[in-house]
DNA sequence: TAATCACATTCAGAAATCCGAATACAATTT
DNA sequence: AAATTGTATTCGGATTTCTGAATGTGATTA
């Protein structure tokens, strides 16, 4: 053992744009995966299948809450490896979860909004005429 | 584009035990290939292979002098997303060059040692009786 | 308890990666 | 120029990763 075991495991749950965008948008902490949905407009299932990569990987955990899973990320010194390997490539811009949340049925949101409204969408963006 | 392009190519060309090996080895400046092939014993073919990734992805660079390449990081910030990458997982041992190079022509060796000293092999190891 | 919602898992074909064998190449020596 | 040495590249098959489609599961509501 001990060729670099960890590390290439570590590596290889990180070598991919989907799951490097998905710790990004968990910095602020977790978020449920009605969120993520909404923030990256992903399938579901695809979704899924790369949180499963991380939590495989030691990187994230899932806790129940009702009908919604929300994840976190448990080991966050991996933030350090996304801060150096940003020092060593040309920038980009970053995202905003947030924003991109205007509908979501997950606890969270509905004790802010008045309850049961179901089934709206997004931004209602009108196509230039 | 902008899909964490820049990252992904970095972090797969990190993903690689050889090329994690490779990187650490020449922390400490450049190295020729035939003091590599003496460190990590591994075919030439193999090595070269692993080197020429690293170049592909712009973290390393060759060098010829003579019959031998030098090769050298020429993206120094990389050694500190493997710091970081340390920090994450749990410790292994380190390797050490100089104490594995001891039979080799390239002219670097040649200054210290008498010249034309040709074939013999490392180590001598003798297989239990 | 049946239906529904949010999410997870399995499966399979496509694409990418890994690595050994063979071969090519450039500098050097004879 | 031919042989030799140190290193690079190409090729092909085995293995792994990727991702869409289909399906499964647990919590909740009716």
């Amino acid at each position: 053992m001990s060729d670099y075991h960890q590390e290439i495991t570590l590596l290889k749950a990180l070598a991919h744009p989907a799951r490097l965008a998905i710790l990004e948008a968990l910095r602020g902490g977790e978020a449920c995966v009605c969120h993520l949905e909404a923030l990256f407009g992903w399938r579901q299932a695809y979704l899924s299948q790369q949180l499963m990569v991380l939590r495989a990987a030691g990187l994230a955990a899932d806790r129940r809450e009702g009908w919604n899973v929300y994840y976190r990320v448990i080991r966050p010194e991996v933030y350090a490896v996304l801060d150096a390997l940003r020092q060593a490539v040309p920038a980009e811009a970053p995202l905003d979860l947030p924003t991109f949340v205007s509908a979501c049925t997950c606890p969270r949101c509905q004790e802010k909004s008045g309850r049961s409204v179901k089934s709206f969408h997004l931004g209602e963006i009108e196509t230039t005429p």
